[in-house]
DNA sequence: ACTCAGGCGCTAC
DNA sequence: AGTAGCGCCTGAG
């Protein structure tokens, strides 16, 4: 696992629950701005022992970017809901209300 | 809401 | 080692 890796792990780990962020924060706050994608390849290499909330990971949109129709991204919605996060009508998350940091304003 | 182009590391050849 | 294609992205048009 690589310096970068590491670095994206911690920001993810440091979402607070009922939290989320988007691909570009996390890589921005890591230390690798410009790196959004990047994030998804450290996210697919996840070891599955780590403790790391993975789900609190969504893109610019405030949408579930993996297959939201595959498995994965029907689990990742149910436990962001688990912790109190309400989804829009569209599936979407509203950033400005359970995005972190809140960098709006 | 949709399409287009930029961008950066991973994987495959 | 060098090249080419690809992806859990993003911002602009």
């Amino acid at each position: 696992m690589s310096e970068r890796y590491q670095a994206y792990y911690r920001i993810i780990g440091s979402i607070p629950e009922g939290c989320v962020c988007t691909y570009g924060t996390i890589a921005a706050l890591a230390g690798y701005p410009g790196t959004a994608r990047q994030v998804g390849y450290a996210l697919a290499a996840l070891p599955e022992g780590l403790e790391i909330p993975w789900h609190r990971v969504v893109n610019s949109k405030g949408e579930i970017s993996l297959d939201n129709h595959g498995h994965w991204g029907q689990v990742q919605r149910a436990m962001l809901e688990s912790e109190g996060i309400q989804f829009t009508v569209n599936r979407r998350i509203n950033l400005k209300r359970y995005g972190w940091p809140h960098e709006s304003i």
